[in-house]
DNA sequence: CTTAACTCAAACACATCTGTTTAACTACGG
DNA sequence: CCGTAGTTAAACAGATGTGTTTGAGTTAAG
């Protein structure tokens, strides 16, 4: 087994995980584990939302440590927010890495799930980079 | 503050990691916050220990993912590591997306601090993708 | 309908993590 | 030498997460 160590992952679930990988069915891995499929089950679910929180936990930190950061209230219209990326990018004296297409490509991909009809339904928190480089940290759903 | 919703950082730890992002001292944060500066020491040491955990789990999630892994014992060479590389693409059908020098490259990259005069110091776990992709997971130090 | 594969929720003992205090420690500039 | 900035370790109560069992619930395939 790959080490858990030092990991969000116990070594149960990366034993799950594993098994899993190969194609095994979750009565299967059960059985060579000696216990039930709920159980799998549980411990594979526990296991992804580990993963999923750790992708969060990153962006999380990226966002903290941009120097430009900012937040932008639900019912702002998507041509509001990228205006406000520029014009924050400006008043820092940092130049964004996109151009207007571009970055409405690069926001509307990472919000989605988060905007109804090009507007934001929850708050958001932008972070730029000295680089230039936009990014986007959206609330739990 | 930035919402940890969903995260695995507190909400403590995000307050500390945004103050200090401000450059405030671990005196100012503590006075503001109401405690100690080891006490915010503490807090901001704990938040990038989690930070770090979050960081080695994607890792560790990319490797057990990947279609084709291996493990590579301490002591193994460079050059047998890179060697391996390639025949288990080869053995699977998947070509390397890396030239060799490329690989040397990119492995040694990723494996400072695990190598020692041309050797493996500690056992690595190796996965490759269906696009070739090479991905290293290191034990923890 | 039956079966296989999987999900969901509640409950439980157990383990780990959290923030906190206190006290002692290093490192550095004046 | 002193003060500033930060680290470290031990200890503790309270919170959160763990794997597990049990029982019921989907969902799709034959």
């Amino acid at each position: 087994m790959v080490s858990a160590d030092s990991t969000a992952l116990t070594e149960r679930q990366v034993t799950v995980l594993e098994l899993r990988e190969q194609g095994r069915t979750q009565q299967e891995v059960a059985d060579r584990l000696g216990t039930t499929d709920a159980n799998v089950s549980a411990i594979e679910r526990a296991a992804e939302q580990n993963i999923e929180k750790a992708r969060r936990t990153l962006e999380l930190a990226r966002t903290i440590r941009s120097p430009i950061q900012f937040s932008v209230s639900p019912g702002t219209s998507f041509d509001d927010l990228v205006a406000s990326v520029y014009d924050h990018g400006n008043e820092a004296g940092v130049k964004i890495a996109y151009c207007r297409p571009e970055l409405y490509t690069h926001l509307y991909g990472a919000l989605e799930g988060c905007t109804n009809q090009s507007e934001l339904k929850t708050t958001i928190d932008v972070g730029i980079t000295n680089e230039g480089e936009v990014r986007v940290y959206t609330e739990a759903l």
